[in-house]
DNA sequence: CAAAAGGCGACATAATTAGTCGGATATACC
DNA sequence: GGTATATCCGACTAATTATGTCGCCTTTTG
């Protein structure tokens, strides 16, 4: 049942410091993927990797060099937990048969197919009303 | 993000059965495991581990011996995708650190165990307010 | 040009999921 | 009563996925 998995989890702390900071020195500040690791205590190679799916993807924005690091460019309000979801993990799709690149194990036979695509849409929406802000912010 | 696996379709194709047999034949039928796991092409063994898990929570009634198998004691508008998944899964929980039994990995440094609790309620209330019915009926 | 930052691919390990096997108990039918 | 056919249950193996690691590259600052 765990859809939550330690890269949204990394994510989110991410996200949640950047947003914190922001609003601690009302101003954008430029964290490095270092500091997001030591933070989190998680792996600096595994937080890396999720800033730079954040970086490609524009909500962050990354800068090289020394003292180099990212910059929050997005509001966290208008990122939504579907979008986020799809960054991390690369589709909201409940089951393996609803990928396009995959079929169905179990071909024509499959007797819940509809049952299956009509949940699939419940929680796709389920997470597109929900933004990151929304999540943090409790 | 697969939150579906193949335990909980089995689980629900063999709800689809029974369901659709009853609206058939205007009886609850009696099914053995043998046959929901032609039916689904599926394995025999883990069909039938399902469908004695159904039959523990008293969504189906187990009868013996030859001619034995399964009845559909419920009415799937009366129960939750949320109880479903605690059944098959055991809880619903989205992170580990939020089961009861396991500590969070990171103890008292995590900076977002109230944002995955408030994600986790929400998600939780989601899949209580559906019904097995209406995931099937579409 | 060295240090410190991001970017990217391939690999190794850990954890979870899925499936298998063996044997037990219960019931119907001959 | 014995056999066939069911449900039940535990332990095990295999497959898949999630997680973490390594190496090397590019870019920028001082």
């Amino acid at each position: 049942m765990n859809t939550m998995n330690k890269k949204l989890e990394y994510a989110l702390m991410a996200l949640k410091y950047f947003d914190d900071q922001r609003s601690e020195s009302l101003q954008d500040v430029i964290v490095s993927a270092k500091q997001i690791a030591e933070m989190t205590h998680a792996p600096y190679e595994v937080v890396a990797r999720v800033l730079q799916i954040l970086s490609s993807r524009g909500i962050l924005k990354a800068e090289y060099g020394t003292q180099g690091g990212y910059r929050l460019e997005k509001n966290l309000s208008q990122i939504t937990m579907h979008d986020l979801i799809v960054m991390i993990e690369g589709s909201t799709e409940l089951a393996k048969c609803l990928s396009v690149d995959k079929e169905c194990d179990l071909l024509t036979k499959c007797t819940i197919i509809s049952p299956v695509q009509n949940l699939n849409q419940k929680v796709q929406n389920f997470y597109k009303s929900i933004s990151i802000a929304e999540v943090l912010n409790v």
